[in-house]
DNA sequence: AAGATCACG
DNA sequence: ACGTACGTGATCTTG
């Protein structure tokens, strides 16, 4: 096998330039230079050459005259200009195919894809059987024939579609070498050849069909029947000129042969300075990790020398500490402790699970006031805590650090979130302990280094990160976020108490009625099959039933909720099918997946991730603890399993009241916004009266429910298409409503705007804490991309504020807790769920409502709502 | 491994 | 060249 991939640097290049959605990489690099063109075709070529091959070749345009040109002068006519954005990136993707030794052309008058045609049909006659042309350019496609396969990209550049000598009729409806002749027939719009005016894609694939070549319809025009023939005829002349230009040259003399493209090995030091100067970190990583399995035997580890500290190893010298923890998989509540990376000014050790556990010296020092430096503090605290180690005077968390500096660079893995800010040798966890199904404890020899590895370089990066915080007016946040650890930390720990009881009976109930509905759907269907299937049902439903069908997405049809709905008053099935999938959602992840994260006492653990998401929240895994069903009657029986785990205790819920609304109502200083909040009123109603121009009194239930979908919207960055989905009525009636809403709150819009203004500015958004979120989106010249940078930018400080207050008070209701026996055991975005001690609920909720609404003080007031009961419902 | 769907704020 | 409100996680099916 001879095999070549022949690319077409253009036509590459271009589309991830339109298609950066597929990367979401749109920064320019420090140096100002736009990159995102550059970085899919890179990104894209690396994946390429991830595959063997004998050799390849990348072809690009010369000029913007070509042959083509001479003969027809509107030839690619009114075509917009290329963005200067665009232009600028061309010579480096030519440096970096250079570094890559990679072979590319352009020659004047031809196009890449004249060259591409040309450099195949060669392959072919020398000898080569696997000839793949990689572009989005359609023209192309007129290569294929046996060994020549054309690869067009989809979605951007992610996904490639293949085209080969056995799929094409069936794709495209006639033969590849008839490409010219189809678009002399219907033209092509994007190189503005017009085609025989009148014939479309269902006339030329019927005439290609019949008679194979355009000069043969032309000649055959007199046997064709009514318009056509009249059409033919007088576009015969159009017709073959633009066959002509559409054909593609395959024997221009070349400058080179095909021996100079045969593949040769990359620059690898050239390589690694260009990927950072593109900053292109995701490339060298992939770099890194090839030639990581390359290499695995001569790879040296990171040089320094660390012991494996014994049960008599004295720590009584150590003073300033790092420390980090090494843990076998993430959920530290039941991960295997493996031991910690130990380092301090003078010694490199690694702390095994039972030196740990048995050296006293160390449980000493741990417990001691002696600074401690670490990353993932609550991992740490977890850790420990679960063998009732306590450690104290934790200084510095890198993981924080790195979360609050920059929120989508952190990372569980300790590498992954410090190579943006420094060159490290350290491995990626995979690489340690496998990916996938493949993971596994490897021997304490290759860990134990790891760990101390990660300790010397969190030290060495410590005073960076906090220079960073300090700069950003972070400080106090991190302060703040460290001592949260200890809160969720202490939450994972007790855990929350399920009755196993009320679950199964759930269950039992559930289960009864799945097979119910199941029964009905398939009566109603004709047929058995496989509900949980969209594939399946969509045939079912719309093929087999004939249902109108309505959305599409890329797989097919759509069968989601909105769908349904809409046919549920129709048809039965519609309306089973909804009942169906509430009830096997409510028994595969509410009572089944509960089960399984239950331990023998019949409490779960859930994990709250502390430095996932953009906007600052809390997310939970392992359960998620906060997505159990509330909204619906048959889904709030989950919430009854929720139970005190104190003989006559009880459940406390405490929630903020529209907590995003007033913060907006804070950040926007609208007038209007503010008053409404100081005056009590409920404020959808109150929206409802400004926006329909009738008193409070006169609201109805409609006017007040299409308030409350605008002032949610607002809060997520309203479009009015997105407004029209939500409240069920048009686009424009939806437009109407906004462009009132905004002409009463004028200090809304020009918040909006600000914020907006000031994150394409500076690059991010910031939070009343000063929490950061950065939005690449907003440098995109994708219209897409950009529009979701400006509604996140939006919302961003609304939510991300939000954040910052629940997560004050929780800190600050768990430091006046001290001395209770309640727990608090949850936090739900804006509600904080607590276990309440007998005896304790009066005190408690007190406590908690002033410190919720005192924690900070807005322009308008805060507002929390208490409810208590025996199970999570009734509270 | 990705997409579709649906649970929550 | 392209899809449509912000932020999440779990489960299931399919390529």
């Amino acid at each position: 096998m001879k095999k070549i991939f022949l690319i077409d640097g253009n036509s590459l290049m271009f589309r991830s330039y339109y298609a950066t959605a597929y990367t979401g990489n749109l920064m320019k690099n420090k140096q100002g230079l736009y990159t995102n063109a550059l970085f899919g075709f890179c990104n894209m070529l690396s994946k390429i050459l991830e595959e063997d091959m004998d050799a390849i070749f990348v072809a690009f345009d010369a000029g913007k005259q070509t042959f083509r040109h001479q003969s027809y002068q509107d030839y690619k006519g009114g075509r917009k200009p290329m963005p200067d954005e665009f232009r600028v990136q061309i010579p480096y993707i030519k440096q970096y195919l250079d570094i890559l030794n990679i072979r590319h052309e352009e020659m004047l008058l031809y196009e890449a894809d004249d060259l591409l045609a040309t450099v195949a049909t060669l392959g072919k006659n020398n000898g080569y059987d696997d000839i793949r042309i990689i572009t989005g350019d359609k023209d192309l496609l007129q290569m294929v024939n046996g060994p020549i396969r054309v690869f067009l990209t989809k979605k951007g550049v992610g996904e490639l579609e293949e085209y080969n000598e056995e799929n094409f009729k069936d794709k495209m409806g006639f033969y590849p070498n008839q490409i010219p002749d189809y678009k002399g027939l219907v033209g092509d719009s994007s190189d503005n050849l017009p085609g025989i005016k009148g014939i479309g894609e269902k006339t030329a694939c019927k005439l290609l069909d019949d008679f194979k070549t355009l000069e043969n319809i032309v000649n055959n025009a007199s046997i064709l029947k009514g318009k056509t023939q009249i059409l033919i005829q007088e576009g015969a002349s159009i017709g073959l000129k633009c066959k002509l230009l559409a054909t593609l040259k395959k024997d221009i003399d070349l400058s080179f042969t095909l021996n100079d493209t045969l593949r040769k090995e990359p620059s690898y030091d050239k390589l690694v300075v260009f990927l950072k100067e593109m900053e292109f970190y995701s490339l060298l990583k992939r770099m890194d990790k090839i030639h990581v399995e390359e290499n695995k035997n001569e790879k040296k580890d990171l040089e320094f020398s660390y012991e494996i500290a014994t049960l008599n190893y004295d720590f009584t010298n150590f003073n300033e500490t790092v420390i980090v923890p090494e843990l076998f998989t993430n959920n530290e509540y039941n991960a295997s402790f493996l031991g910690l990376g130990v380092i301090s000014n003078t010694s490199y050790v690694f702390v095994p699970l039972e030196v740990i556990l048995k050296n006293e010296s160390f449980i000493n020092l741990l417990k001691s006031d002696k600074p401690k430096i670490t990353y993932d503090l609550k991992k740490l605290y977890v850790a420990l805590k679960r063998y009732n180690i306590n450690i104290n005077n934790i200084i510095f968390d890198g993981l924080l650090a790195v979360y609050l500096i920059q929120p989508a660079y952190a990372s569980d893995d300790m590498k992954r979130s410090f190579e943006h800010f420094l060159e490290t040798d350290l491995n990626y966890e995979e690489n340690i302990y496998g990916a996938n199904s493949k993971i596994k404890i490897p021997s304490i020899d290759i860990y134990s280094r790891y760990a101390v590895a990660k300790a010397i370089t969190l030290f060495k990066i410590k005073d960076v990160l906090i220079k960073k915080l300090a700069q950003q007016n972070q400080t106090f946040i991190f302060q703040k976020e460290m001592e949260l650890s200890y809160v969720l930390g202490d939450m994972e720990l007790d855990g929350l108490k399920v009755d196993r009881l009320k679950l199964s009976s759930v269950q039992k109930e559930l289960e009864m009625k799945e097979a119910e509905i199941a029964t009905k759907i398939y009566n109603l269907a004709g047929e058995e099959f496989n509900i949980n299937s969209v594939k399946k049902l969509g045939e079912i439903l719309f093929d087999k039933l004939k249902l109108p069908s309505g959305k599409k997405n890329k797989t097919g049809y759509s069968t989601s909720s909105d769908v349904l709905e809409k046919l549920a008053p129709t048809y039965e099935i519609a309306k089973c099918i909804l009942d169906y999938r509430a009830i096997s959602k409510l028994m595969s992840t509410y009572v089944l997946g509960l089960y399984d994260v239950m331990d023998e006492n019949d409490f779960v653990h859930p994990i709250y991730k502390q430095a996932l998401t953009l906007t600052g929240r809390l997310s939970s895994v392992e359960p998620n603890i906060q997505n159990i069903p509330i909204r619906t009657e048959e889904g709030q029986v989950i919430r009854e399993a929720f139970v005190s785990r104190f003989n006559n205790g009880c459940i406390l819920s405490c929630d903020y009241s529209q907590i995003e609304l007033r913060v907006l109502a804070h950040l926007s200083n609208d007038e209007k916004m503010v008053e409404s909040f100081l005056s009590g009123e409920d404020f959808h109603k109150q929206t409802a009266s400004w926006l329909y121009d009738v008193s409070l009194d006169n609201v109805t239930k409609d006017m007040r429910r299409t308030a409350k979908a605008i002032n949610f919207g607002i809060v997520y960055g309203m479009s009015a298409w997105g407004l029209s989905e939500s409240v069920g009525i048009t686009p424009h009636d939806a437009a109407n409503y906004i462009d009132k809403y905004f002409q009463t709150h004028i200090g809304i819009r020009k918040f909006l705007d600000e914020t907006i203004e000031n994150a394409k500015k500076n690059g991010y958004t910031e939070t009343m804490f000063h929490r950061i979120r950065y939005i690449p989106e907003l440098q995109s010249t994708n219209h897409n991309l950009y529009g979701f940078g400006e509604r996140t930018a939006m919302n961003s400080p609304i939510q991300g504020s939000a954040a910052d207050i629940i997560k004050l008070a929780m800190v600050e209701v768990k430091k006046q807790m001290k001395g209770m026996k309640s727990i608090l055991i949850a936090q739900v975005h804006d509600e904080l769920v607590f276990d309440v001690y007998p005896g304790e609920l009066d005190n408690l909720r007190s406590l908690v409502v002033k410190v919720m609404e005192e924690i900070v003080s807005l322009r308008v007031p805060l507002l929390v709502g208490c409810s208590s009961g025996e199970n999570w419902l009734k509270s």
